[in-house]
DNA sequence: CTGTATCCGATATGATACTG
DNA sequence: CAGTATCATATCGGATACAG
């Protein structure tokens, strides 16, 4: 996803460049609205990830300190991931990213609904 | 960067797909502070980037909605791009992950100072 | 249960050269 | 000026199989 990332220095981009790729927001999401979730449940939460995605997403999120591992060395091992606090805060922006989303999606389905399929250039704009 | 995004239905990731990639967030923010801007000048300001990337980022936000592309058929041809509403819009969520990105920054460059050189997650932590 | 190790194919990036 | 075309490389995502 994310590694060779933020060519232009610009600070945005290195907090996306950390939350990017696809099942990322979605795991950031999951752990805000549980408080804490372990490896299988996020499997369960997420049918289509693999494995191997899913671990190399909680890897980035701890290693950019947005996500905190916990691992309990019991038969078998229990590990569970939560949001760090600046997780947290992360999510506070995400969500507003949310509900734009959110409006536009809605404004495209009455545009849409009235005036029939159109592109989403034509869609967004007005 | 974003063609077959968003396997989650997460409306987050779907306008992440839109704005993220590498220059991607640079290239609305300097479109945001300057009103409009020719290719050329885009260019100019992006020092490393190819003339390929940075028209498939241009047409890639010009497909969502999120910029106008100006055309004016004089010989040599001019082109101008600018911010649609809704690009003005996101503009406004971009700049709250911007000051959280500042204030991280900041609080890391403190710790650091203080306590020698630790890892990201460890900085981030606290 | 919680991961690693591999392999593969698709996609994205970047450099370079060329055009209306 | 504002791109397009082409090619080479790198990286990523996903499937599968295996391990502590």
């Amino acid at each position: 996803m994310t590694a060779k990332h933020n060519p232009t220095q610009c600070p945005m981009e290195s907090i996306l460049g950390q939350i990017m790729g696809p099942w990322t927001p979605y795991i950031l999401w999951l752990l805000s609205n549980e408080k804490a979730l372990r490896f299988g449940e996020l499997s369960a939460r997420i049918p289509d990830i693999s494995a191997k995605v899913l671990t190399d997403r909680l890897r980035k999120l701890e290693a950019s300190g947005l996500v905190h591992r916990d691992y309990q060395p019991t038969v078998p091992p229990t590990v569970s991931y939560s949001l760090t606090e600046r997780g947290q805060e992360l999510h506070c922006v995400l969500q507003g990213l949310n509900e734009v989303a959110l409006r536009w999606d809605e404004e495209d389905r009455d545009k849409v609904a009235k005036n029939g399929m159109m592109d989403a250039a034509e869609v967004a704009a007005d």
